[in-house]
RNA sequence: GGAGGGGUUCCAGAGCGGUCAAAUGGGGCGGGCUGUAAACCCGUUGACUUCGGUCUUCGAAAGUUCGAAUCUUUCCCCCUCCA
């Protein structure tokens, strides 16, 4: 076995392996350059990634160098994959700031002053936007049979259900497989990583090299998380959970982590923290909403930083804790001057932002949701005046989850 | 090329001239139980409201009617079956 792969496995990153007998092999023989491609199409990263950005992390603890491909190219042209009707062609600026934006992302992950193991940032745009159609055709192109192509999964499927593949579309898996080859002539990259959903592109790739320069590469894919509520890891009713502050803040991805279900815990520890294995596999008798807390914070830790992660911790703690006076808390500021205008409490809740339709505020009113300095307002017609003010300041809350600090100048 | 089915509120999906802001389920939100979990129970789920109502929604536009999500016309978009 190889040190590598068995935390890989024991972490439960292992889906499937082209050559699982040679890879090991060869990782023991030698450090080695890997990549894993991001999509360009939305301005950021969300955790359906953060398994593939561990994946990175792993390699680089071991002691391999992560190379990560940018798909400005492909993104241009569009990932046709996608079922939703309204995609929407990208313009060139927007990717390019996309494939910027990502970067920096992956950046707060990786370690980039250990010059054997800095990640290397390449952008599939460079090699793509020049291909010369004939000689692709003929260089690459002859390496790909149709009856192979019909195949694969992806294209299976759709052939199968009667909707249409576009040529384009067909062609994508050959890209990616170029992108592969690129790779691996230039950066001598003998591995690529992916989710279980690019198998199929991935072994292209692999089969490519092999008829193109004899070269032997691999490809391992990674299991698609689902949560124990059977959802997909990433996406929320209110949204994605972007790895990024101004799309959502440390406290919000921090509580995203604090509410994980009791059977994803352990397993959450071991794909997204750093916590040795075997120590985590001592957790076990530990209270669970304390290892929901350790999740909590090293998660937010790795892509905030300390900082941040803590003071989340603290707001968390006022938040929960029924007769805090939050000072911890978010908190907005109102002019004196509007107090005299006889602010309704609904006013006052929506100029607090925490709600921002006024018959939404009279349901949660009536359903004895809002308070104020932890006191049930009954009535909506409820004027705020001074009185309700402690040196100036004033609790909102809406349920259980949202508190506000709103503060008199 | 021929035949047919459909686009409804966050999603799925009923409604097919007035009683429709639109059944039901899911999701969301709030309450209860608890552990900021799951499960379960209850309420709520277009906007505004002086709580009487008012205004804006059923692919788009135009029309018929006292009255349209429901009927007609045109347009746009999906899907199924047969060649």
């Amino acid at each position: 076995m190889n040190k590598f792969l068995k935390e890989f496995k024991d972490r439960g990153y292992f889906y499937q392996c082209t050559n699982e007998k040679e890879l090991i092999e060869l990782l023991n023989k030698k450090k080695i350059k890997a990549y894993i491609g991001f999509d360009c199409t939305a301005q950021s990263l969300h955790v359906g990634s953060l398994l593939q950005i561990m994946c990175l992390r792993l390699l680089q603890r071991h002691g391999h160098q992560p190379i990560v491909l940018l798909g400005g190219g492909t993104t241009r042209i569009g990932d046709p994959s996608g079922k939703d009707k309204t995609r929407k062609i990208l313009s060139e600026n927007e990717i390019e700031k996309n494939a910027k934006n990502i970067e920096k992302i992956l950046k707060n992950y990786l370690d980039t002053s250990d010059k054997k193991v800095k990640p290397i940032f390449v952008n599939n745009y460079k090699w793509l936007k020049n291909l010369n159609y004939i000689s692709f055709l003929r260089d690459i192109g002859k390496h790909f049979t149709i009856n192979k192509m019909l195949t694969f999964e992806s294209v299976k499927n759709r052939l199968d259900r009667e909707q249409s593949l576009s040529y384009m579309e067909f062609n994508y898996m050959i890209l990616q497989a170029y992108d592969f080859l690129e790779l691996n002539k230039k950066e001598n990259c003998i591995l690529q990583i992916g989710g279980s959903d690019q198998w199929g592109n991935i072994v292209n790739g692999v089969e490519l090299i092999k008829r193109y320069s004899d070269n032997q590469v691999f490809g391992l894919t990674t299991p698609l998380i689902t949560l124990a509520s059977g959802a997909k890891m990433g996406k929320t009713a209110d949204g994605a959970i972007w790895l990024d502050k101004k799309l959502l803040s440390p406290y919000d991805y921090w509580q995203f982590w604090r509410n994980t279900d009791d059977n994803d815990v352990i397993k959450f520890l071991k794909f997204f923290t750093d916590e040795k294995i075997e120590s985590i596999q001592n957790l076990k008798d530990v209270n669970i909403n304390n290892l929901k807390v350790l999740l909590a914070n090293k998660t937010t830790e790795m892509l905030h930083g300390k900082k941040e992660s803590k003071n989340s911790e603290k707001i968390a703690r006022e938040t929960f804790s029924n007769n805090s006076t939050g000072s911890n808390l978010p908190s907005i500021k109102i002019n004196a001057s509007s107090l005299k205008d006889k602010l309704n409490i609904i006013d006052l809740v929506i100029i607090s932002k925490l709600e921002n339709s006024k018959s939404e505020v009279r349901r949660l009113i009536s359903g004895k949701a809002i308070k104020i300095n932890n006191e049930i307002i009954l009535n909506e017609k409820t004027i705020v005046d001074k009185s309700f003010f402690n040196k100036n300041y004033l609790k909102l809350s809406i349920g259980k989850k949202r508190h506000i600090k709103i503060a008199l100048i």
